[in-house]
DNA sequence: TTTTTATATTTGTACCTACAACAATTGTAA
DNA sequence: TTACAATTGTTGTAGGTACAAATATAAAAA
């Protein structure tokens, strides 16, 4: 039965994915969901980051992100202050030790990606990610 | 960056799937490793199953059987007993409880499996397929 | 037979997910 | 201004994942 293939297979697939940079994140003490934050805070390192902002950029929207930056904190990869301006919020960077840690594990998940793409042709992937984009750009 | 997608919009599909399996099951009190396992219990009702052909039947192949098993226990879905060929061994089956129950659910997980699947031809999901078998059969 | 190795499961711990409740602050409307 | 609603984050809890260690039994080797 097709429809439950897909369903099976696609969960199967990304579990697959996740294994993959899991392991590869492994000898540097970081979980997925912590290097997934860091490389966020990375990419907006001008304007500081609110929670919300992180969330919404997240693989998992309903991960508890107050405690992944916890972890984040205890390790000094980041740092978090309450903000001037609206004092619910906190801004969160990215320290220095952060970008240095970043800067050492971007080349192996590089290689890890590449690794996994490879089995594939360009023209198989382009069409890949088209059919996913039909399957839940909808949400 | 295509390997970079590839790894990451398969882990969002992944993340898709299950929350919308995730979902259709909570009105049932399910996880959906729960039924999952429950699901495994009920194709092999002749011989009764032992914990770790139930693991190699999962999808997270690093799930604690043991504990998912425990939660099954707790609502009479399943029965546990020592196998007395090898007293290593538990002897895990399905109950009638267990049983009536996936009959309800059937069903609403039927539906909600063609739903998702209906946004594709019958051709592109064939593709799909393909492509998945390509990326992560040689594990 | 005794020791060693392999098998099958359980237990422990840290982290994460999912969901709900709570607290503090800000914005809006009576 | 006071009351009410919305926003932002934190805390609580049950279940799950990942990894390692422990326990019990069985099989194989010395």
């Amino acid at each position: 039965m097709l429809a439950r293939s897909l369903v099976v297979e696609s969960m199967r697939l990304g579990q697959f994915m996740s294994d993959e940079i899991t392991c590869a994140l492994h000898p540097y003490g970081l979980s997925i969901q912590q290097f997934n934050v860091l490389r966020i805070l990375r990419g907006c390192q001008e304007k500081p980051a609110s929670l919300q902002y992180i969330t919404s950029r997240m693989i998992h929207k309903t991960s508890n992100t107050t405690r992944i930056v916890d972890r984040l904190l205890e390790k000094n990869l980041v740092d978090r202050k309450p903000c001037a301006e609206n004092r619910r919020m906190v801004e969160i960077n990215i320290t220095k030790k952060g970008l240095s840690l970043l800067t050492t594990i971007d080349p192996v998940i590089d290689k890890k990606e590449n690794e996994v793409a490879s089995r594939l042709s360009e023209k198989e992937l382009t069409a890949l990610l088209d059919n996913y984009k039909k399957l839940f750009v909808t949400l």
